[in-house]
DNA sequence: TTAATCTTTTAAGAATTCCTTAAGAATGGA
DNA sequence: TCCATTCTTAAGGAATTCTTAAAAGATTAA
């Protein structure tokens, strides 16, 4: 775990820095504001602790302008200013948490866990086949970076075929993954379909397995 | 913003809904670690405000039992246990963030803004997309630096499909946003403020997936 | 080669989904 | 209380998508 430790008192933050080491964090500390945004900016860590009161530029500055710079870094304020309104006004800047010093260093230990966990399971999964990309979260395809139209239908037997790139479906288990159970439909939606997604997403997307059914093709 | 507040007392769950209510949130409160767990399996909340000192079953536990059921809401923890130790449990129990009771209603609703601005892909204290800029603190919405009045539910609506730009939302899931649990609408609000929020922000604002649903319109 | 079978393509009517408008109900503030 | 705003419902019409059918093309086996 990468940590960006921003703290101008010496004794604390070395003890501070001691400690992030001891839970086998990887530790960059520094001391001034400027400093804070440069590191910030040019590397990118798992957790910045920032303190507020800096001898150069005032660390509410130093949190904003990091956010401006759409770094998205979660960062824990980590000071003496205690009052509510210091709080809040350090919250709404853009910080993800907020500890008042003196504290407990098995709390802020406790509070980076919680901010890397969520951090960690935040990542959202594209399945991806040659130049063609598909989004499931919001239902989108891509081919070479350009968003391509598809219907509903078009979609799901789309997602469906390349959820499993080997395998061969027959048209009657196509269908069923296409229809809910109850209706019947006697037709040839399926090669309709694939006809569609051959014209959309190009001819080699769809391989026909003659008297058996259709899987994804293969990648060129 | 929809929030399930699980605290048995009456006299402060009634202070803490009414100050959720008042900004804007749609809360469900209950008062038992029984039902907190049934309705965080049942809805899909924005946040959880959970109390630790429940009558039935001990906070820490229903955080747990929410947490190997996959529900991955965020979670701050509110409650008169103060010592390190019960701090560092909540946190790596699952929890996001820990307040002490007493606590100040303004850093309480910083924090959940916090947590809230955590899960968007977005990290500053606006949310920007192209020339409209969403104020979550102030629940105010502009388009080029001119503010647009919105009624509650329009505003609920875009902070909804701001926070995840890329994500397609059903109608389902949308209303399910919009409304409590017990309320059942049985028509096309959605429709209705999507075509609110159209004629006020420009028809490119929202896109519809035709057969799916809807997400927030490209930027051009 | 020919016949039989399977696949592709096209097009049009049917069905579904979405947009828009408007009016009555509910809500909240003066 | 009244007034203004917001919310909800309903319904007609517009737009897109779905399904079917049928003809044309391709492949295999005899």
């Amino acid at each position: 775990m990468k940590t960006l430790l921003v703290e101008d008192d010496p004794l604390l933050g070395q003890g501070i820095a001691d400690a992030l080491a001891y839970q086998s964090h990887l530790v960059e500390w520094v001391t001034t504001g400027r400093q804070a945004i440069s590191f910030a900016e040019s590397t990118e860590f798992d957790v910045i602790i920032l303190d507020l009161g800096l001898p150069d530029i005032d660390g509410l500055d130093v949190l904003k302008k990091i956010r401006t710079a759409k770094i998205t870094t979660p960062i824990l304020i980590l000071t003496a200013r205690s009052t509510p309104g210091e709080k809040v006004a350090g919250l709404d800047s853009g910080a993800d948490d907020y500890m008042i010093k003196p504290f407990d260093v098995p709390e802020l230990m406790a509070r980076l866990r919680a901010l890397q966990r969520r951090e960690s399971s935040q990542k959202s999964a594209f399945i991806c086949h040659g130049d063609i990309v598909l989004n499931p979260v919001g239902t989108a395809v891509s081919k070479k970076g350009i968003a391509v139209d598809l219907s509903r239908q078009e979609y799901d037997l789309l997602h469906h075929l390349m959820k499993r790139p080997e395998q061969t479906f027959t048209r009657e288990a196509l269908v069923d993954k296409l229809y809910n159970w109850d209706r019947n439909v006697e037709s040839n939606t399926v090669e309709v379909y694939v006809h569609h997604l051959r014209k959309k997403l190009g001819k080699e997307i769809i391989t026909t397995m003659r008297g058996i059914g259709y899987r994804l093709g293969d990648i060129h």
